[in-house]
DNA sequence: CTGTTAGCGCTTTCAT
DNA sequence: ATGAAAGCGCTAACAG
């Protein structure tokens, strides 16, 4: 069923039907009621693909992001999902894996005219502007970045502070009675956000007097079992450290885990924090306190931008949140 | 830059760049050459939207989730956009909230013809069918519904047997030592598949002699604090039952925080079992004994089954999965 | 091997 | 208020 069969047993032309579907210029009450009354006959739908042949757009836009199995990852998705779908937008779902030559197959999939704009969640995107591949199939349409940077002049950032973050953390624990030699920081991911956490954890102790703390630094893998590693080698550190500051939450329940198992106590022995304020800091015993990096607004900022940039309304390009901490059982 | 700009510069027709497009036909080599070059040179690519207006097909699917933040449909919602994904087809992901005015608009919109098939994850679209607005949207095209029915003749299902799922756990626990009558359920959600854990657990009860369970059975909202609530309401069960099963793992890591809460020891006065085996029965500490309903294996015939549907090749209509139980250190 | 021509289903001038 | 016709970018017969 399509609009030539609706007009032919109308007996209009398919220009006049199309009048009633998009309801701009007038049709005569009674045609236009003739017309309706088809379309529920034969519960007729407009096909989208014709109409974007036209329009030259499908609504659509991509999500990039590593994996939506990370919660934090997930629920960013979620809400740049249900944001858009508001708008009337499609979204399409692109799990990259972090893996560059995954991301060149989405990129040359979204550059085939279908799709408006993409927003890539998190810093792992960040030197995505230096591949050429990926540079030349995005530069067609605009490109959020969720807490990242991309060097591309079509693309725009809303960025978490993450070394505030971390000072935050660092200056409870200390607040808390913590000495800051007693302090130290484990980072999990090798993206620029964590990178950029771990200066800010050097920042905030050199702030407090404590130089080249970079050896109380200690590198994980990201998972449970990372910050179980990670614990194992703290508990080495004389003396023991009081507090653990960690780049992710999960890392962090990991060092919980860790360190409980080794029979201290959290937070009476060592304390501990995460970043995210995921589900894990509530899932976990005793709950995490954890940094609040505002995922949810960084999404709806990151829908807000993308789409004044899709429909060219002014807008800015980039703009920085401050998280904040948010205390719980564990420091 | 579109085929007759290419065809223009390169002296030939549309038709001969259509070919070398889509390298069917033969092409004479040299001319197969210039028009490469030319693609290279302008870093050509094909409209998709033109290309599905002809194919009538955008090669893309739709999940429909309630939520992509709960991990389970996180995890599920991965694998289906991974495997499509590898399969050369785009994800549309709707996240419907179990609402079904928002369900109706997703369904309106996929209805409109860029949309190839539909898988849904949960039980909770079961009913689905009986929404004539809804029915009338889908018909179109095939639809999978994961561990759930679907009363349409376009419809196929995966299923895991959640009946089994429970009796898993609550075997389990009879062989650690639980009386049966000491056992009690938590439920939680209120989908279709629900209901048949629910059933399974009394079944298996009722197997075991225990006529009449329905007084052990305890319903509560699904989250952390439902747990809660849930082990506030057993602890005051005299005798104390010795273990409790769960229909969700979230549910299940708020019993055991309850139970904890209370002073009393996991699994030593009170075992408890959840169900999924999701991340959160290893964040969780004990860690959870859990159902593993196969959530990935579900995800993937899914996939492999509306594929098949898709493109019309012969395949089966429904199946079962059985799950299986992983033993932690809650039970 | 290559070009011509007709669609795909819709929107949008431009007439009437 | 309505119709005719062009065109969106591509594929697919059908002729040569």
């Amino acid at each position: 069923m399509n609009i030539y069969d609706i007009a032919k047993e109308a007996g209009v032309s398919i220009s006049t039907v199309s009048r009633v579907l998009n309801s701009k210029n007038r049709v005569n009450p009674e045609t236009r009621e003739k017309i309706q009354a088809l379309f529920d006959k034969y519960n007729y739908t407009p096909n989208a693909i014709a109409r974007g042949l036209v329009a030259k757009t499908m609504k659509t836009v991509a999500i990039f992001s590593v994996d939506v199995r990370v919660p934090h990852y997930a629920q960013t998705a979620y809400t740049i999902e249900r944001e858009f779908s508001k708008r009337a937008y499609n979204v399409i779902v692109c799990n990259t894996g972090g893996e560059l030559e995954e991301t060149r197959r989405y990129a040359r999939s979204i550059a085939q005219g279908h799709v408006d704009g993409v927003v890539l969640v998190g810093s792992v995107f960040n030197k995505l502007g230096m591949d050429d591949e990926v540079a030349a199939a995005l530069r067609g349409m605009p490109v959020v970045i969720a807490n990242g940077h991309l060097d591309m002049p079509n693309a725009y950032s809303i960025l978490a502070d993450d070394s505030l973050g971390v000072s935050l953390a660092v200056s409870h624990l200390v607040r808390r009675g913590h000495s800051p030699e007693n302090i130290v920081y484990v980072k999990d991911l090798d993206t620029e956000s964590a990178k950029i956490k771990r200066s800010g954890f050097l920042a905030a102790l050199a702030e407090l007097g404590v130089e080249n703390a970079r050896q109380r630094v200690f590198k994980v893998p990201y998972s449970l079992e990372g910050g179980r590693q990670a614990a194992q080698k703290i508990l080495q550190v004389k003396p023991r450290p009081t507090a653990v500051v960690c780049g992710e939450d999960l890392t962090a329940v990991g060092v919980i885990k860790g360190v409980t198992g080794a029979g201290l106590l959290v937070p009476d022995d060592i304390a501990v924090t995460g970043y995210n304020n995921s589900e894990y800091s509530l899932i976990c015993s005793p709950e995490l306190t954890s940094v609040d990096n505002k995922g949810e607004m960084c999404a709806l900022l990151c829908v807000q931008l993308l789409e004044s940039r899709i429909d060219g309304s002014n807008s800015f390009s980039s703009m920085t949140i401050n998280p904040e901490l948010v205390v719980r059982g564990s420091s």
